[in-house]
DNA sequence: CGGGACTCCTGCCAGC
DNA sequence: TGCTGGCAGGAGTCCC
């Protein structure tokens, strides 16, 4: 599920259930994620509020007012529920479930359980335990291992032509590659790497630095920064739809995958209009890649 | 250093 | 029906 458009859409739907919020009770039902949860990490969660959410890259950063900020990411499988507070279904943000919070958590998967003050439980479920969770003074959080060397968040205003022309100069890296490195550009995943080369007529398999050859920008890249950009900003639009449907049925959105021009359409046809060409699949560093031979240059 | 392969984990699906 | 192998939206680490 998660990219950067997921990563926001959880953020935004978690974030009235959770601002202003005390943390109650953490409960942990095992010792690790992808990683070990941190010295302390109930402890320095219980009794603290929680002023704000914000996203950076694919982590979701909740603000505490003791200044630590609890860092999670979803890796991918990783999914949050909020159960609603028993008796209280009015007026709930669309992430909230109808039920009773007495029924939250249990199943196989529920690795982390959050009460909050006014009842409600937020639940941490994730299959493949490849998301984490660490907390972090506000201070280091530049400097925090994880979040160092994340690359410029696509959808503020440094992602531009001059931006990728710099970035990718020289690299002998594909394309495809270079836009999933996220210390280059942070969020972005498989899809919609995939679905920005569609784009703006990018092959993946081009050499990064193909693009950067002269000393003028190349307005290739403009046409890349810009899909880059209307892509999420399409995405993270869908996910408002995605997330009441899951609220409401069971995590199963088809609006979801009408979004894609070419990923998981193999032997499909390119459904650029003045394009004749079918989407291919192949394999890049282990990945698999859609991408249309005839207008992907 | 840049680039690529490998790794963690479970669920699911196609193919036999 | 049941097994097996391959694949999945991430990304840190290791090795050349």
């Amino acid at each position: 599920m998660p990219e950067l458009p997921e990563v926001e859409t959880v953020k935004r739907g978690l974030q009235p259930a959770m601002q202003n919020r005390r943390i109650e009770f953490v409960e942990l039902r095992r010792a690790d994620l992808r990683f070990p949860f941190p010295q302390g990490f109930a402890e320095r969660l219980q009794g603290r509020r929680i002023s704000t959410l914000t996203r950076r890259a694919k982590y979701i950063l909740a603000h505490l007012d003791s200044g630590d900020v609890l860092i999670m990411h979803l890796g991918m499988s990783g999914r949050f529920t909020v159960f609603a507070p028993e008796g209280s279904s009015q007026n709930l943000g669309e992430f909230y479930y109808l039920q009773g919070a007495d029924t939250a958590g249990n199943g196989a998967h529920d690795h982390v359980v959050i009460t909050l003050d006014d009842g409600a439980k937020l639940v941490y479920t994730d299959p493949r335990r490849f998301g984490m969770m660490d907390l972090c003074p506000e201070g280091d959080l530049d400097r925090h291992r994880l979040l160092a060397s994340i690359g410029i968040e696509p959808l503020g205003n440094e992602l531009n032509a001059a931006y990728l022309h710099d970035a990718l100069k020289g690299r002998k890296t594909p394309l495809k590659a270079a836009l999933l490195d996220q210390r280059i550009i942070a969020g972005l995943g498989n899809i919609y790497v995939c679905e920005a080369l569609h784009r703006s007529g990018l092959s993946p398999k081009r050499l990064a630095g193909t693009l950067s050859r002269n000393r003028k920008v190349d307005e290739r890249l403009e046409r890349l920064s810009s899909a880059i950009r209307s892509i999420l900003n399409e995405a993270i639009e869908a996910g408002g739809s995605t997330l009441r449907d899951y609220a409401s049925t069971d995590g199963n959105s088809g609006a979801f995958q009408q979004l894609f021009s070419v990923y998981d359409r193999e032997d499909e046809d390119c459904p650029k209009p003045d394009c004749s060409g079918t989407v291919q699949r192949i394999v890049q560093s282990g990945r698999s890649t859609f991408y249309c031979t005839s207008c992907q240059r």
